[in-house]
DNA sequence: CATGAATGAGCATTCATTCAT
DNA sequence: CATGAATGAATGCTCATTCAT
């Protein structure tokens, strides 16, 4: 599993499309080998296997969007703009690798069964919200709920699911654009709710 | 493609977890033979393959949250009480079946594309609340939201991803207590919202 | 293996062409109940399986041909003509039978495996020219021959063949006067020889 | 379908006695693999399945048959020498490949399902004698018959039977003898007929 | 380094056959 | 007698993976 050289890498991305449609199980190494056009043996050569392809892809995925919600995460502002900005973030990325995103929501069972991209996973996904929803208590900008734990769980599910029902989309025309409008969407219902004030 | 028996219909519901365990593809006919105590060949006489299992499986419980839904959504109280009734409803289905749940999120990819199956997660899942948003709005109990339609999506991950946090899990003592208890962290969520009120 | 009654008979009929086309392994059993109408089970009930299915079909049709062999066979007239009435008669009932004729044929190898069939096709086809060959020598009708066994071989390749050869094309409007016609011309061949006479 | 390695080629051969006995259908890849020494996966590989097995073996035996009758068909004598020259090339051909020979016939049906077989079957075996009549009747070695197709399929089938009726014998001590035995009354047959001439 | 060739291990699916009613 | 339902047994084929070159 050597770092394998960015034209095999660049090559590989084309498989996500494959992956995303029909699951990697019913994706052949064959096919991937076919539609990459990386002979199968030199896929092996570089890669774990079918999995090792699976990995590579998401894991390239997920450090996108860490780095994109890291750095909204970390900004100067108050908790509660920092996680309008994650949400963007997230969507941001997904929204530009529609396909990665379905393979790895598709694919969900596998994921969380392989060891390392379940971590990834988590610590991409979920521990940044956690993290905001604690500093949104402390700097007063984000209201202190019962239970953080499902909160932030659902956080996650908003915005993953939001973004998902876009991606399984036709190729977007301007993903960038998708992304903030949707993400104006999910941060209205995440941080006003539903309910009608009474006064 | 019979309408099974009741009695194997029952002993069917021993493979979901194993399919919750190793996704479908992980899952060999004969597993399923072998837990359930169906011959194979039978499996296959009145079912349609391997699919057809799982298609078994989901839509009977996809009908079970339909039904608990259903009953919750077309209550007479405003909508707002209506929609906290139906992500009660759900969550208590899904907590109920924690495998068939976890199943049929880890092969989220497969039972896209199975077409039935799809459609039955639409209408189940999504369309009720899409309606009870549209009933807010009529009877006051609910903002009015931008974009309504991405905030059904986002309403619809946040239940569903919380209930599956919680389904992943190890069995649960009371899924009913827990059910309540996670619906009441949801809904707060998607009701209030996270923003401190400036007033 | 009773007698089956008369319809279920007639019916059975109506799987020969089936099997003239695929072959019995390439024909299920579901296939013969569909064409035939007869459920699978009563199939069983009444003979012996796949095979009893061609071995029915085809004790039958060689029944047919040994009868009407054996009358052209036990004429008075000396055993060249009888030998021309032989073959009249035996492509009469193969063109009249054409499905049946290419069952027995495309699935010469089966047939020869089983016992039962084996010995009635070398009894239907092969000892009644054997018998003319020799009754010719007799009565100054037909040549000695060097080799009788080979001959006869031949002879009854010649026929069949040819028969064969016309029972594989789409159904004939008139299959007796094709029968005739056809055994004009094998038996010119077969009596008078192809060599041009030196005197 | 790459054309395979000679060794493997060879080693195939040892899979017709198999399919020659049993039938192809009545013969597993396994058994092939095994008498073969070829691992299934490699025939695979190799070849298009159990049909591409038989279709490899009986297209060979084709070539080599048309070759020989071709070498007999071509040569500078009349018509009807060639034609006893063809007779004994193509029982030489059949009695030195007896398995091959029975596998064509056994499962002649399945042959003829096979439109690469069935086409070279007809060229090889009935192509040349067609002509063979017609170079007789212009060079004046062969009489002219009323239905020259009729006799050419007769001529075809009074040889390949009288041939088959041998290979399907125990091995042959010598085949090349067997086969000009053979030939001499399948020649006498076919050239004198069996009628005894008037005057 | 890269890869064409080869293969071990695996498994879904089929289907003939049985038997209780 | 006839048959719908059930199943045991069998097997063709696939595919991920390896390895010699």
């Amino acid at each position: 599993m050597r770092k394998l050289p960015a034209k095999l890498a660049s090559q590989l991305y084309d498989a996500a499309e494959l992956i995303a449609e029909r699951g990697l199980d019913g994706t052949k190494i064959d096919d991937i080998a076919e539609v990459t056009g990386i002979p199968k043996a030199t896929i092996y050569y570089h890669l774990d296997g079918k999995n090792g392809v699976l990995e590579f892809l998401l894991t390239d995925m997920l450090e996108l969007v860490a780095g994109a919600v890291g750095v909204a995460v970390s900004g100067p502002e108050d908790a509660r703009t920092r996680l309008e900005a994650a949400v963007v973030a997230q969507l941001g990325v997904m929204l530009e690798h529609p396909f990665l995103c379905r393979a790895l929501i598709g694919d969900l069972g596998r994921v969380t069964r392989l060891p390392e991209l379940a971590a990834a996973v988590h610590t991409t996904f979920y521990q940044p919200i956690e993290q905001l929803l604690a500093d949104g208590v402390s700097d007063g900008s984000l209201r202190q709920v019962a239970d953080p734990s499902t909160v932030a769980m659902s956080l996650f599910g908003a915005v993953t699911v939001a973004g998902l029902s876009i991606a399984v989309q036709a190729p977007l025309e301007d993903p960038a654009a998708d992304a903030t409008r949707l993400a104006a969407g999910v941060s209205e219902l995440i941080l006003d709710g539903l309910a009608t004030r009474s006064s």
